[in-house]
DNA sequence: AACAGTTACAACCGCGGGTCG
DNA sequence: ACGACCCGCGGTTGTAACTGT
């Protein structure tokens, strides 16, 4: 037996908000709070609404703070970056992006930023496999034997990557595991906006009109955009760090594929502001860190290393 | 101009978890 | 300990606006 619904359904109005029931809602707020009691309020507020649909309304659309459209390039990375370290938690993403909600930033990508995302993949593993095409024909591969197939070549994100799933954080399968850890090679360069952003010391952007955004949202999906090198995020963050970042390293992350000799270890992580980055990273997000090496332990019997790194960060 | 297909976004739905009596 | 109530979350749906034919 399922649990009651919160109101009745028929007696209550569904669908589009108009404006005047949107400036009821907003100055009963103003006036009176929401009272911690969402059920109760619409009676009060003389709206015929279910609770539900007042406080997703409020909070979705009539808070002050809100912001609607115009993501930058630092929010697109946020929100990639913390997709694939902890998968649809919409939420926590959206904690990170001051004025934005969790239905917004879950709205974008999978509206835009999820396309956007797999189509600049894509497009890396082709000039991957030009690359590697290129190799094979005019030298040796490592280790002797590596005759690279684009099927065998490729490391299991990029075959995730084909076929997206919504939540690559569940840690039922070797990909989604793959696609769950931060980007360890991260630049400081790139990540300084971020990390300024976090504190709420970055200035908030102003959203370009509508017709600048659509304009903006051509060029962005442009094959080869005049500004950005290619294979890398707008700003020149790799897209490895995004889609493939288990081919960072052995030394910090467990062992997941046969990969490391295909061309791939240069990418190991390189500098110590690298490394005093992801400590950062851990610091933000400490649970997606835990349940990452608890995944980890189960599915490839690898132990966390030891916690408390926060430390010498603060 | 009309229609179909696509995109973007608001809103709904149902479940899980926290709180309280 | 238990159940009712409520909130918050993530997934899904509905629909207006836009685009292509």
């Amino acid at each position: 037996m399922g649990r009651a619904p919160c109101c009745d359904k028929m007696s209550v109005k569904r669908g589009p908000w108009s404006p005047e029931e949107d400036e009821l809602l907003r100055s009963y707020v103003h006036n009176h709070g929401t009272g911690g009691n969402w059920i109760a309020l619409p009676h009060k507020a003389g709206l015929n609404r279910c609770g539900k649909s007042c406080r997703l309304r409020w909070l979705n659309y009539l808070r002050p703070d809100i912001k609607h459209g115009g993501y930058t390039e630092q929010e697109d990375w946020i929100i990639c970056s913390l997709y694939n370290s902890i998968g649809s938690r919409w939420s926590i993403i959206a904690s990170k992006l001051p004025g934005r909600t969790d239905n917004d930033v879950k709205n974008y990508w999978n509206t835009k930023l999820k396309k956007k995302a797999i189509a600049m993949h894509q497009q890396q593993q082709q000039e991957y496999y030009h690359q590697q095409q290129q190799h094979s024909s005019g030298g040796r591969g490592r280790r002797g034997a590596a005759v690279v197939t684009p099927r065998a070549a490729a490391p299991r994100s990029q075959q995730c990557a084909s076929s997206m799933q919504p939540s690559p954080a569940s840690a039922s399968d070797a990909c989604s595991f793959g696609a769950m850890y931060p980007s360890p090679s991260m630049t400081l360069q790139a990540a300084a906006p971020v990390l300024a952003r976090y504190d709420g010391t970055a200035p908030a952007p102003v959203p370009p009109p509508r017709a600048q955004q659509q304009a903006s949202a051509l060029a962005e999906f442009s094959p080869a955009p005049a500004t950005a090198i290619s294979g890398t995020w707008a700003g020149g963050l790799p897209l490895d760090d995004m889609f493939l970042p288990e081919l960072l390293g052995d030394s910090e992350f467990p062992p997941g594929g046969d990969f490391f000799g295909t061309g791939f270890a240069p990418l190991l992580l390189q500098d110590r502001a690298a490394a005093s980055l992801q400590e950062l990273s851990a610091c933000y997000f400490p649970n997606a860190q835990a349940e990452m090496w608890a995944a980890a332990d189960h599915h490839l019997h690898v132990k966390a290393p030891p916690a408390g790194l926060c430390h010498s960060l603060t």
